[in-house]
DNA sequence: ATGCCGCGATACTCGCGA
C-alpha cells in the first residue's frame, strides 16, 4: 500500500499539478494540507473523476485537511483532535483504511514565536501528542502523516543557524516532535535514510527550490506494528518544479503486507 | 537579515504561510 503526504497550498488553485501528480504516481491514500477551501468547495468530481474517494474537513481561507483512497473504503474516525471544544481549525482528520489507521494533520506553523502562535503550536502539538499515545495503546497500525511544520534535527535544515528562533525549529519544537516520536513511532523517511539531507519545502522566493535551500517538515510516523512494514519511501520533488505548484513536495512511503 | 512569492478574501490591501 503506497501512502502519500502533500501540503497543496490550495487544492483549488493547484487541482491541475494535483492531478498531474495523482495520475502519475498513483498512491493508494492520498493526505492532503492546506486545502484554503470552505467545506463545499471540495473538488469532489474532479478527484472522483482521478479514480479517488476522498473525507475532507475544510474551512474558508486557511487551513483544511483530506485523506484521499483509491478504490478503497475509508471509514471516517473523527475530525479534529480532542482537547479543546474552542480550537475551530481544520487541521485534522482521521480514517481507516484497510485495516489501518491514518491520520493526517497540518500542525500549525507557530511564528511569530513567542507569541499567541507559537503557544497554540505547543498546545496543539500536546494534544496531538495525547491522542497518538491513546493510539499506540490501542495496537492497532497507525499512520501519522502530514505537515508537522518542525524540522527534527538540524540535517534537516539547510542553514540551521538561520532558523535556531523560528518557531518551525525552536528547542520547544524539536523536543515536542522528540516527546511523540519516544513515545514509539519510527519516523519512515530517517529509518530508511538516517544520513541524508532529505528536504520536503521549498521557499516560493529566491530561488530556493534552485538552491536546494529546503526543509524537512512532512513527516510519516509509524506505529510499532507497522515498523517491519515499511518497504520505500521518498519524495517526489520534481512536483516543485512545475508551474503553479505547491512549496511542498509530496512524500510518501510504501508498506507491505502484515 | 529579510516573506523577496503566492493565495484568498471581497480588495484596490492585508493576513497568512514557513
Amino acid at each position: 500500500m503506497k501512502i502519500a503526504t502533500y501540503n497543496v497550498n490550495g487544492v483549488n488553485g493547484r487541482l491541475p499539478v494535483l492531478l498531474r501528480w495523482l495520475q502519475e504516481t498513483q498512491p493508494d491514500v492520498v493526505c492532503l494540507q492546506e486545502l484554503k477551501a470552505p467545506q463545499e468547495n471540495f473538488p469532489l468530481q474532479a478527484i472522483n473523476d482521478a479514480g479517488y474517494n476522498a473525507i475532507w474537513h475544510g474551512q474558508k481561507s486557511w487551513n483544511g485537511v483530506a485523506i484521499l483512497a483509491r478504490g478503497l473504503e475509508i471509514k471516517e474516525l473523527r475530525q479534529g483532535l480532542p482537547g479543546d471544544p474552542e480550537d475551530i481549525q481544520s487541521r485534522y482528520i482521521e480514517a481507516v483504511i484497510n485495516d489501518v489507521v491514518i491520520g493526517c494533520l497540518y500542525l500549525p506553523n507557530g511564528n511569530p514565536a513567542p507569541g499567541p502562535k507559537f503557544d497554540y503550536k505547543l498546545g496543539w502539538f500536546q494534544r496531538l501528542a495525547s491522542h497518538a499515545a491513546g493510539l499506540i495503546a490501542s495496537g492497532l497500525p497507525v499512520v501519522l502523516t502530514g505537515d508537522y511544520n518542525v524540522m527534527p534535527t538540524e540535517l534537516d535544515v539547510y542553514k540551521p543557524e538561520r532558523w535556531l528562533d523560528d518557531a518551525l525549529f525552536r528547542p520547544e519544537t524539536r523536543l515536542a516532535f522528540k516527546n511523540l516520536v519516544d513515545q514509539g513511532w519510527t519516523d519512515a523517511l530517517r529509518k530508511l535514510y538516517p544520513d541524508e539531507v532529505i528536504y520536503t519545502f521549498f521557499d516560493y522566493f529566491r530561488n530556493a527550490y534552485g538552491r536546494n535551500a529546503g526543509l524537512r517538515i512532512d513527516h510519516f510516523l509509524l506505529s510499532p506494528s507497522l515498523e517491519g512494514r515499511l518497504l520505500a519511501a521518498g519524495v517526489d520533488r520534481h512536483v516543485r518544479g512545475w508551474e503553479k505548484t505547491s512549496d511542498h513536495c509530496p512524500v510518501w512511503i510504501e508498506l507491505g503486507g502484515e
